[in-house]
RNA sequence: GGAGAGGUGGCUGAGUGGUUGAAAGCGGCUCCCUGCUAAGGAGUUACAGGAGGCAACUCCUGUCGAGGGUUCGAAUCCCUCCCUCUCCGCCA
């Protein structure tokens, strides 16, 4: 959420920053509604104060002995009652300008980062750099034919469980799947994050704490019968793991690392990647989140970014990293950087984590806040996948993938494995 | 699901209509004192919004789970909702 005093006092710079992201607003007549409610609360302010100077008058006379029914004391009531009048009326004013304002601006998306480079969508993105020698050639197999061979998964039986789109992982996939959760929370924790296992099932205040209403509310499972949601990134429920606190300074960074199951409707994404681990209602996910000083963030991003890395490289995957541009830039975020993993099956680079940066558009949708002295300011949040566990294991499918139909697991992987490679059950 | 209890400041916990944003204790912070010292004393210690100085501050308003109502005046009375706890039932 951005700061409705910068929409009063600077809105031509917030119009700026949504033109980077290709949003045209303008936000004059948000502005003039504030400063009107900037106004009736001072109207309201000051008659308030004179009531309660008539309320505490009434007292003291009652107080030293004058009858309550006297018409001094009447004249007082009658005083009050006006008053009072008076400020029902402007607090009723007062509320449908606030609501109106305040769903205004939840509605507008964080602005972009000057580092952030101009751009309409992905086309324009920018590649930062590489790792990893990305295997390239005929022959090469989709990871879902090598599932599908190798018995790891089954999609079809998946349809009678629920419909299209989940997938049920079986024998060395299920073991994979497990083994690789494992693998990635063992490795972030041994670099000082806290292990969170947060509930799947989330309120409405923490959706929109997080940025995800109420704009996209197409976008995740709802249970209407208790207005809980399911949720769609680990992020949601680490954000609002702090939500209304003041943390204090020296708490931070706070980093945690999360396992959770995902859930998204996909609404819009008919016909694209229906084959395989890509684009799932449901997938695992293993999420990096940090609070941190807001002096500290831009850092942070640099680390939280290189702690999603080391999974890939530890896992041998060859990667690019992207800097999304301000047309494809996520709601909450004002700089991103996507991890893409090398595919030799599908032949193309796919996106398997997203770090971004929210500065204190998060923290200020969640009133997330801490205190230094007398100062009391916003974090800035960050997250990170860390990585997808659905996508990585397509990956190490992929890339993993011998002529006789066997796959290579990466070394690092083996401890948690138990094995070398899969082979196709007998 | 049935029955009951309760939600007050960082914590414990008073407070049932009138300067109570809230006693007391603990904790925190600041200063002082000091051979009876793992002690003593004094002070201070919520958040938000707004006005002014536009900096260290001063003032106003709101907030005792949330929202509404009664009243000149509510933490205190009434209504609705939410949440927590205990017992029973059910259950991994």
């Amino acid at each position: 959420m951005l700061d409705h005093r910068q929409v009063r006092e600077n809105p031509t710079l917030i119009e700026k920053g949504l033109i980077r992201r290709g949003i045209k607003v303008d936000l004059t007549s948000l502005k003039l509604d504030s400063q009107k409610l900037n106004q009736i609360e001072q109207q309201r302010n000051q008659l308030q104060a004179e009531g309660n100077e008539v309320g505490k008058e009434v007292g003291k006379k009652i107080k030293d002995g004058i009858n309550p029914n006297s018409e001094e004391i009447t004249l007082l009531r009658n005083k009050g009652n006006e008053i009072k009048k008076k400020v029902n009326l402007l607090e009723e004013e007062e509320k449908e300008l606030a609501k109106l304002i305040q769903e205004q601006i939840l509605h507008l998306p964080n602005i972009p980062d000057l580092s952030c480079p101009n751009g309409n969508d992905e086309s324009d993105n920018l590649q930062i750099r590489t790792w990893g020698n990305t295997l390239r050639g005929e022959g090469y197999k989709e990871h879902w034919e090598i599932a599908e061979n190798l018995g790891l998964i089954d999609t079809d039986r998946s349809v009678r469980i629920a419909k299209s789109r989940f997938v049920t992982l079986f024998n060395q996939g299920a073991r994979l799947e497990r083994s690789l959760i494992n693998f990635m929370l063992d490795i972030h924790t041994s670099k000082g994050y806290t292990e969170v296992l947060p509930p799947a099932l989330v309120n409405t205040a923490s959706l929109q704490g997080s940025g995800q209403l109420p704009k996209f509310s197409d976008e995740s499972f709802r249970c209407s019968e208790d207005d809980l949601w399911l949720t769609p990134t680990a992020e949601v429920p680490l954000t609002s793991l702090h939500r209304d606190e003041i943390i204090p300074h020296e708490k931070l960074p706070i980093k945690y690392v999360a396992y959770s199951p995902c859930f998204r409707r996909e609404a819009g994404s008919y016909g694209r990647d229906t084959r395989g681990l890509i684009r799932l209602h449901q997938f695992n996910k293993v999420e990096l989140y940090w609070f941190v000083h807001p002096d500290k963030s831009k850092d942070a991003h640099e680390e939280i970014t290189s702690d999603a890395e080391s999974i890939l490289k530890a896992l041998e995957l060859p990667y690019r990293v992207i800097q999304l541009c301000t047309g494809d830039l996520g709601f909450s975020a004002s700089c991103t950087y996507d991890l893409e993993v090398w595919l030799p099956g599908a032949n193309t680079f796919r996106e398997i984590s997203s770090s971004s940066i929210c500065d204190d558009f998060q923290a200020r949708r969640s009133s997330i806040r801490t205190k230094s002295g007398k100062k009391t300011q916003l974090v800035h949040t960050l997250n990170a996948s860390g990585l997808a566990i659905g996508r990585t294991m397509a990956a190490i499918l992929e890339n993993g993938q011998q002529p006789d139909g066997s796959v290579t697991l990466p070394e690092a992987l083996v401890p948690y494995f138990g094995d070398k490679q899969l082979k196709p059950a007998k």
